[in-house]
DNA sequence: GAGTTTGAAACT
DNA sequence: CAGTTTCAAACTC
């Protein structure tokens, strides 16, 4: 029996995920070794590079709320227990727990170097397995991870675990706990009486982990435990309140030097809506369906399936709630070589892309709907080498599109946007959990990438992305995305057309860079040495992370809302100009056409609302740029009507087998021609017509003129043919 | 296009 | 946190 706490899924943060049904279990082979340097700034969720708890795709999952769905609370210390199937296969990796640091050694070979977190406001856990040691190192120098416990929400998050095929049982034992394996935060004293068993896979294979949050043991076996079974290939019922959100874990290639065979990791978050949390929608879809389902056992089994391939959900959007609501996560699996799964956070203005690493995956995905949201579920990624795992900080999302599950024929995945587009990667929030996330993470196999990215990536045939999805395949990897999004534009997509960079020194990978600032790959830029693409994913990952380390808002937008609302923007901190007034593009308060607010620390500030100065500048500007536009539009007028002349003269000339007699344009042509022009116009002056009537009225007058130029000089010619003149 | 100015970001 | 340096964009010529 595998079972996990309710206390963890109490304890996982809102952030990281939050899902309300589960759909699909995935199996996850999960394989411990992650030797990338990669930090991830900015996952809820702390990937486990070597191992991740995986449902199974073959297996269904059935989770029994039980009557109370919210009964899912997590107790402050719950007793994690994980049960890898193979205990022999985990002894080269080191499985972590985000839990406070808690950590569980599988099969007792290992060192506990798992960490998982658990917030109690969602009541989510999240386990991540860092079997590498060098994630471990990573991790040390990032420092502890936190633990996160959020009581309100009841979720579990269970991230990584073990090796494909072998089973992770999470299990929350009444009683037992290691000493000092796990710190509990102060929140963990939220503890809600009830406890949920989850059971995954239920093999009896499985060999127990446990793990011992530490402190409050005695208050979690005092609880209730529920224990929800999730039987393979069981369909699950939308009802069941838990919700399970699978990741599928990465293998990276050179990750564990130690196992040559990485078996792909599948991840998943299991989240438990609670009544009072605002429900968030997890769509894992499996090619068939699986439907929650209640056991009166009580208990959720989750087991990994050895087979891989089956249900491996390429996109998992799953809406969060937050601290303000509902927050939205959309993981999107990409394809290809480095198979990515991209996770868009509404608002924020990063992708977050989860590599996978997997040696295989294949499952045919069949569209589910889940009664929020659902997330469909293409062919399963493949999973090549490195895995890397991208958690997502979640902003909160105000509403939550679902689209349509399809039928996928290939890899296709559909992804459910919010209203917003998708845009982020990093937090729209600060996000300290993040933060702490980033630190957590396993350094390898996580990446951050710019949505034209991520668009670029999509080029791989392995997933299709549906029309709704936000991200066509591109040409070029590195090229900028200009397709259209979801029937948007690419620049609709983007609020405004990237100027290319020219950093020299930075290499890109400081906020110097616009680019780098604002979340996106170089492309077509002027950089020298440039650093802030894929190829350089490991230095741009750090340069994020020390970003963020310096300033946790670092990848903010700068202009906000201010308090009364969006016509009160305003700068974030302020400007500092002292030169300029204020009144130059140097200053960025200027420069986003925003007025200076009390928290700047300008000097000689003019760009207030009444100031002389300022309101001459934006006469100016404003003059300049109807000019502008009046004159692109009479210059695209004139050239089409030009042109349609040309088109229509054109058998005339022809015809006539050699070019018009330029000698027709005589001076007195001209000035004809300039009289008739100024006849119109001095029409549309005197009936004091609009200016782009009266332009209007006297370009088709000039296209008249020139017809009958042309037509006369065609004539002219073909009568001097005719005479052989 | 080269050089200067400017202020944010980075550093100490 | 303040002062200084670095950096790249904005600007000028």
């Amino acid at each position: 029996m595998d079972v996990v706490s309710p206390e963890l899924n109490s304890l996982l943060p809102d952030e990281i995920m939050d899902t309300e049904a589960i759909e699909d279990v995935p199996h996850s082979a999960a394989q411990s070794e992650a030797s990338l340097d990669m930090v991830v700034p900015m996952e809820t969720e702390v990937p486990m590079p070597s191992e991740n708890v995986s449902v199974s795709t073959d297996s269904t999952l059935s989770v029994s709320p039980g009557s109370q769905p919210s009964s899912l609370v997590s107790t402050s210390s719950p007793l994690l227990t994980i049960k890898p199937a193979l205990a022999t296969s985990m002894a080269t990796t080191k499985t972590t727990d985000s839990v406070t640091g808690t950590t569980v050694s599988p099969s007792g070979l290992q060192k506990p170097t798992t960490q998982f977190a658990i917030s109690p406001a969602n009541h989510q856990i999240i386990l991540n397995k860092v079997a590498s040691s060098q994630a471990t190192e990573a991790a040390k120098s990032v420092g502890t991870p936190p633990q996160i416990i959020k009581q309100e929400g009841q979720k579990l998050l269970v991230t990584a675990i073990g090796k494909s095929g072998q089973p992770i049982v999470l299990q929350l034992p009444h009683t037992g706990s290691k000493p000092g394996v796990s710190q509990t935060s102060g929140d963990t004293k939220l503890q809600t009486p009830q406890f949920k068993v989850l059971t995954i896979g239920g093999r009896s294979e499985l060999k127990p982990m446990v793990v011992s949050p530490g402190n409050q043991v005695t208050t979690l076996q005092a609880q209730q435990l529920k224990t929800v079974q999730i039987p393979k290939k069981t369909p699950a019922s939308s009802a069941a309140p838990i919700k399970f959100i699978i990741t599928k874990t990465v293998n990276s290639k050179g990750l564990s030097p130690q196992t040559p065979v990485t078996p792909v990791i599948q991840g998943r978050v299991l989240t438990q809506t609670s009544p009072v949390m605002t429900s968030k929608t997890i769509t894992l879809s499996e090619p068939h369906s699986s439907s929650i389902q209640t056991i009166p056992g009580k208990k959720i089994a989750i087991s990994p399936l050895k087979t891989p391939s089956k249900n491996i959900k390429p996109v998992q959007s799953v809406p969060v709630a937050g601290v303000g609501g509902s927050q939205f996560k959309t993981i999107i699996p990409l394809a290809a070589q480095p198979n990515v799964q991209q996770i868009q956070v509404p608002g924020s203005r990063f992708h977050y892309v989860r590599l996978v690493t997997a040696t295989t995956a294949s499952s045919t995905g069949q569209p589910s709907v889940s009664n929020t949201s659902s997330v469909q579920t293409g062919k399963p990624v493949v999973v090549s080498t490195g895995a890397v795992r991208m958690s997502v900080p979640v902003v909160p999302a105000q509403t939550v599109k679902q689209v349509a599950p399809k039928p996928l024929t290939s890899a296709t995945q559909v992804v459910t946007t919010t209203q917003t587009q998708q845009r982020l990667i990093m937090p729209a929030t600060p996000l300290p959990q993040i933060q702490s996330g980033f630190t957590n993470l396993p350094t390898v196999g996580y990446t951050v990438v710019p949505a034209q990215y991520v668009t670029q990536i999509q080029q791989s045939p392995f997933v299709t992305l549906a029309s709704s999805s936000s991200f066509p395949p591109s040409g070029a990897v590195q090229s900028q995305a200009k397709l259209p999004l979801n029937g948007v534009s690419a620049a609709e997509t983007t609020s405004r057309p990237r100027k290319p960079c020219n950093c020299t020194k930075s290499q890109c990978l400081k906020l110097y860079c616009d680019c780098f600032a604002n979340g996106e790959f170089c492309n077509n830029c002027n950089c020298n040495n440039c650093f802030n693409n894929l190829e350089h994913e490991t230095e741009r990952l750090k340069a994020i992370k020390t970003c963020l380390d310096r300033n946790p808002e670092a990848f903010k937008p700068k202009i906000g809302k201010g308090k009364e609302g969006e016509s009160d923007r305003r700068h974030s901190k302020g400007c500092n100009c002292k030169r300029s007034g204020c009144l130059k593009n140097y200053c960025e308060c200027y420069e986003a056409k925003i007025m200076c607010s009390s928290i700047c620390k300008c000097i000689g500030c003019k760009n207030f609302e009444e100031s002389p100065e300022r309101k001459t500048l934006m006469h100016l500007a404003d003059a300049a740029e109807v000019r502008v536009q009046q004159q692109t539009a009479a210059k695209t007028k004139l050239s089409s009507q030009i042109s349609d002349l040309l088109m229509r003269t054109t058998p005339v000339i022809s015809s006539g087998g050699g070019r018009l007699p330029y000698t027709f344009v005589t001076k007195e042509v001209l000035e004809a021609t300039c009289e008739c022009l100024l006849e119109q116009a001095k029409k549309a002056e005197q009936t004091r017509q609009p200016q782009a009537d009266a332009e209007r009225v006297i370009l088709e007058e000039f296209g008249h003129c020139l017809m009958s130029i042309i037509s006369s000089a065609g004539k002219a010619k073909v009568d001097c043919a005719s005479i052989n003149c």
